[in-house]
DNA sequence: CTGTTAGCGCGTTCAC
DNA sequence: GTGAACGCGCTAACAG
């Protein structure tokens, strides 16, 4: 491995100008410049970044925290987020917390350390205090999911708008046994439940406690509660969910009792994730638009980076989109 | 942001002591071990690891490049990775290639230039030698995908064992006219199609071209090529796949043509995604030790940073299992 | 056990 | 337009 002083020997220049050659930067004399490239050719020389970041105090990366890699969401996401990276000279990386607060806080320590110059949180698990005081030190924003109280940048869709269409379209198909499948644990499925309660009650339809089910976001559990629900004297006659493994997993329940999702109960998920136009029957879903999710907070990001301030927070809105399919 | 100097000064002793504290290193006396804590308790002082790296010329950190997001399937890779990971004090990043050879050469590059200690590919789109090149320089391991021919350490499944196994399996439940989907493009691929020719060859039934499909690992594709199959005059009664979304293609398709999978045709996919047991029928597949790879990838990726010898390649291969649901 | 000092490789004043 | 010299923050060798 050369450094730059090699480079400056084989040249005949000093590395000051080999410098000012490898980030073109102020002028250098086009004899000066073709001996530099030359040398760089010739050595293969490649400059070691930790001499700049450590110089520079920067690292032109980006860390994205996910909670796991399985559910196959946040890959459009990191899409959007990955173009607008490149396009301000970024790379980028993630790391999967398996939603445990001390892997964050590990990766969190990337910032603190200078590691990275910036993070964004998908689905965050600290707590609102620890975060704002994080955000008001270092750039950070989030994405998709977001921490309640915290004063911290993000980006994210109309939850309770989101919940309150999809429910209005099953109540506009005749609906009115209603249930749910949420998620008491995220601000943003306890929104998607305020729509679907408000909704509900603009029908003067009755709110009945037993039609709304607290989950996880997974296809077991989907499974589990849609049994509950059918063993209600009065079940329901169609389920929207928070997740579309939990709609899945509700469809699955109703194979196992004879009942055809679709025709005989009408479903609706969320997230518009691939397995939802693959099943049989395919999934309405609500879909967010995920790669402008990615996109946006990127650039909330990068724009927080280069500006230094850290104390301006926006809270982004972007638009979902009902699509409706086969089961509903 | 204080420095080493900050925290040496308010405790009034060397900056060598302090980073002797940090490092907890050689001896310290009791004295000067709290004074220097309390001044980094008050200072709420963090090392820049910048600093550390440059005069370490190592950063503890290891990147994993994956193809997509999108699939799922490298969840658990992921996980056992990790875990090695960390065991050994190194911190995971991961990056999507998409499949492009420039992002591929973009991340590398963070090889040359210092900012990782070592690489591992999912799925190498790099030509052989290049990679072999780059390899004699840089710790790098390649996991479930490999480049042939390219002399690089990896770590896989038995894929033409496995391609026998699952049709082998075909066969003994009566079937004589199986299709195979596949994708020339990789190796792995081919080397379910050999263990495919071979069983088939084995029990004399002769290999039909019209049988072999030649896909990518797409869910749309799954469809199409089935439907073909199933325009044929002697359609198959059998499909295997190298996915499980083809798979799930393929039983999408039977549906749209009155058939049902499972009952008229076995189907059999690959990896045993998340989505497999999802489906209705649930998938028969091939399943790989995913956290094992992961696992041993790590190993093997660690073992060859701290020895310094990168000459030295080993190719381990792992058992997978046949793993059999109502749709064979 | 501790402090002084010399770099790690680079970018960047400040003279010339 | 160019080079000498300094320092980013840290660790490690050496002397004491």
């Amino acid at each position: 491995m050369y450094t730059i002083q090699d480079v400056a020997k084989k040249a005949g220049v000093s590395v000051a100008t080999v410098s000012r050659v490898i980030n073109n930067s102020t002028k250098v004399s086009e004899k000066s410049r073709v001996k530099v490239e030359a040398a760089i050719q010739e050595l293969n020389y490649q400059p070691n970044l930790l001499g700049r970041n450590l110089r520079r105090s920067e690292t032109k990366k980006i860390l994205v925290l996910l909670p796991t890699l399985a559910s196959g969401f946040y890959s459009k996401v990191i899409k959007g987020m990955d173009h607008v990276a490149s396009d301000h000279g970024y790379k980028l990386m993630m790391s999967t917390t398996r939603m445990k607060k001390d892997k964050e806080e590990g990766y969190l320590e990337l910032l603190k350390t200078k590691l990275v110059d910036g993070v964004i949180f998908t689905r965050p698990v600290i707590g609102a205090d620890e975060l704002t005081q994080y955000s008001r030190q270092f750039p950070i924003v989030q994405c998709c999911e977001y921490v309640e109280g915290a004063k911290v940048s993000s980006v994210s869709i109309n939850d309770e708008l989101a919940g309150y269409e999809a429910v209005k379209y099953l109540i506009k198909s005749g609906h009115k046994r209603i249930a749910i499948l949420t998620c008491s644990a995220d601000i943003s499925s306890r929104l998607r439940l305020k729509g679907y309660k408000k909704i509900l009650t603009e029908n003067n339809i009755p709110i009945r406690e037993e039609y709304i089910k607290d989950t996880n976001y997974s296809f077991k559990t989907g499974i589990e509660v849609t049994k509950q629900l059918f063993d209600l004297e009065e079940p329901p006659t169609a389920i929207f969910t928070v997740s579309d493994s939990l709609a899945i997993g509700a469809m699955k329940s109703l194979y196992s009792i004879n009942k055809t999702p679709g025709s005989d109960v009408a479903v609706i998920g969320f997230d518009n994730t691939e397995i939802a136009a693959m099943y049989h029957p395919t999934l309405s879903t609500v879909a967010q638009p995920r790669y402008e999710l990615g996109r946006m907070a990127m650039e909330l990001l990068i724009s927080t980076i280069k500006s230094g301030e850290y104390n301006e927070i926006t809270h982004m809105r972007l638009n979902h989109e009902l699509i409706i399919r086969e089961s509903s």
